[in-house]
DNA sequence: CATGGTTGCGAAACCGATTTCGCAATGGCC
DNA sequence: GGCCATTGCGAAATCGGTTTCGCAACCATG
């Protein structure tokens, strides 16, 4: 009768992982060769493979990604720049390039940096050089600014997200702002809507023009004209609750309001309430942001908005700094329209 | 004449950067004492170190972190796994957590698990012990559930954050909701209110029971008792017009109103402002979570809230799970109050 | 049968750091 | 002067993979 042979842990290693010298050495070939199975590089007879793949899955064999990131030159890392990551717009396009890049295999390395010094070297961009990284993704921090290209620090990959970079042939990812102003008034069009106004806020700001712009394009597609002239305020609901009266008193006909963002909206939504107007019976409204979205778990939403999708624009970012094939331009991200009482 | 000398590249590596034998070699010392020199260890003479290091610089030296995680088997990576991680209140735990990782110099790699299946062997953590992380955060939903342990599965520190986890020897971090009504109570006090009143949301919350008590703690503290029974109901801003509604009706003497949250207190706002009651001067008014913070940036300030400092708690989280001490059991991250012109 | 190409596999170099161990020189002490 | 401990430094092993190169066996072709 045989001594019990106890199921000895086979590696005589520092943590008592597998290595792949203990696969090839119980398969019975050469380290080289069970290399070669894993990864599916050169010729190798099906009856090794197979061992060798039989011996890995009875050990578990989990190749040690350390090693392997040595090996190869890739720390399956990608680095993460932010402008002010916890301002209010940057955060979810930092969780959906964060996200994506898990699903990727891929580990984080963020950085927040107070600003951006024109392609001057930070001590960030020296970081991210000795951490090897795999691909960089900046995310700016969604206002006009372009942000200064870095790209030429780097031997790997560059990609922007939410500012533009200064740079013509960097990859970049931007909400897409006049299609979320022609989104929103196809819908009102749709809605059998045909005066329709826009109250928006600052006059300087490009994205308010580019929303302008996709309305008057989706008004013109229609043969529709705009209900009153654009009302420029701030982004605060107050600013909303002031353009909305002020558009009342004017006398204009109106059956439908694009507010440029849900503060806006809720501050028209307030005026109607008060002035006895049904929504979206007498005026639909339409916002912008979707935060009812983010913020409303239990709440009830009172808005039809446009979400500019700043999740998967950091999804689309993480993505594309990875992939093959980066077209250099601006990529803009379709928006989407959620449905609410107020249309 | 001599030839001039061009700032010829000294390494001749495949990526072009500079190796620790390329100091060692210019210094004229061995590969041991250069990283000796670079590392602190062992004894070096100062004329040596002094030589290692100015070449080192003039080289403008960085290690290969590469090399250097596979040499001492620590990834410089720390695992995140959320649960969800695109919820509502989640979202400034993972922003948290990944930044303070990256002023730690830490990576993330964040897997999005939809369910934490009790104490099983899921593939991301597999796929966690692969990349040998140094360390895992486990961010919950912020709900009331306890999250599965997980701690047994690694040999690297985990910390819970945002959720308990239901093994009593694991590190976890909070919400301070007990920490959080007392901060809004004392708030009130403080501001000369002695007839207080609690709405809130689902009395099966456990939150709200804690919340509760911290009120009631501080009232009691200063001699006082809740002004009205609290009114349970849901989270949203209906909710608060109809509590507060019947707080009126009920006839209750009532200077000030703890709210559950912020949509909550809104609610009861727009109620003040059709009844013609003057906040705060007639009624003070306190809710939870401060999303006017998150949301708003440029819009007008209308309450006063208690921030739950999520962003905070993925920090500590993050700090606590790199740090050598880390106490055992539940830590409660304190609350701020933000003050507004609701009180 | 000679030749040349293909197939399957292994020995060894390599990635770039850290770390152990040992040697020689130095200094202190009796 | 003799002995021992300390100091300063280098040779070489190590971490665990990937990859190059070459060898031997096999096959097909003329």
């Amino acid at each position: 009768m045989t001594r019990l042979r106890y199921n000895r842990p086979v590696p005589s290693n520092r943590k008592g992982s597998v290595r792949l010298s203990d696969v090839a050495a119980i398969a019975g070939v050469s380290l080289s060769t069970a290399s070669k199975v894993l990864n599916g590089t050169d010729r190798i007879s099906e009856a090794t493979r197979a061992r060798v793949l039989a011996v890995a899955e009875r050990l578990d064999f989990r190749p040690n990604a350390l090693a392997r990131s040595f090996a190869l030159g890739r720390s399956r890392t990608v680095g993460v720049l932010t402008h002010r990551a916890d301002s209010t717009f940057s955060g979810p396009v930092v969780i959906g390039a964060v996200l994506q890049l898990g699903r990727l295999q891929q580990a984080a390395l963020v950085f927040d940096e107070d600003v951006l010094v024109h392609r001057e070297i930070t001590e960030s961009i020296r970081q991210f050089q000795a951490r090897q990284i795999d691909g960089l993704i900046v995310i700016g921090d969604g206002h006009e600014r372009r942000s200064p290209s870095i790209t030429h620090h780097f031997t790997v990959p560059v990609t922007y997200a939410f500012a533009a970079s200064d740079h013509p042939e960097d990859v970049v990812f931007l909400p897409d702002n006049e299609g979320a102003g022609a989104l929103a008034t196809r819908h009102l069009i749709e809605r059998g809507r045909t005066h329709i106004a826009h109250l928006t806020g600052s006059p300087s700001s490009i994205a308010v023009g580019l929303r302008e712009r996709g309305m008057l394009n989706a008004l013109n597609e229609a043969g529709l004209r705009p209900a009153a002239p654009t009302r420029y305020g701030s982004w605060g609901e107050g600013s909303g609750v002031k353009a909305m009266q002020e558009l009342l008193e004017s006398g204009a006909k109106v059956d439908a309001v694009f507010c440029g963002n849900d503060h806006i909206a809720r501050g028209v939504l307030d005026v109607c309430e008060a002035k006895g107007l049904r929504v979206p019976q007498d005026l639909a409204v339409v916002g912008v942001d979707n935060w009812e979205g983010i913020i409303v778990d239990q709440g009830v939403r009172r808005l039809t908005t446009i979400d500019l999708e700043l999740r998967s624009m950091g999804q689309l970012a993480a993505a594309n700094v990875l992939a093959d094939d980066r077209t250099p331009g601006e990529h803009y991200v379709p928006p989407t329209l959620v449905l609410g009482p107020s249309s």
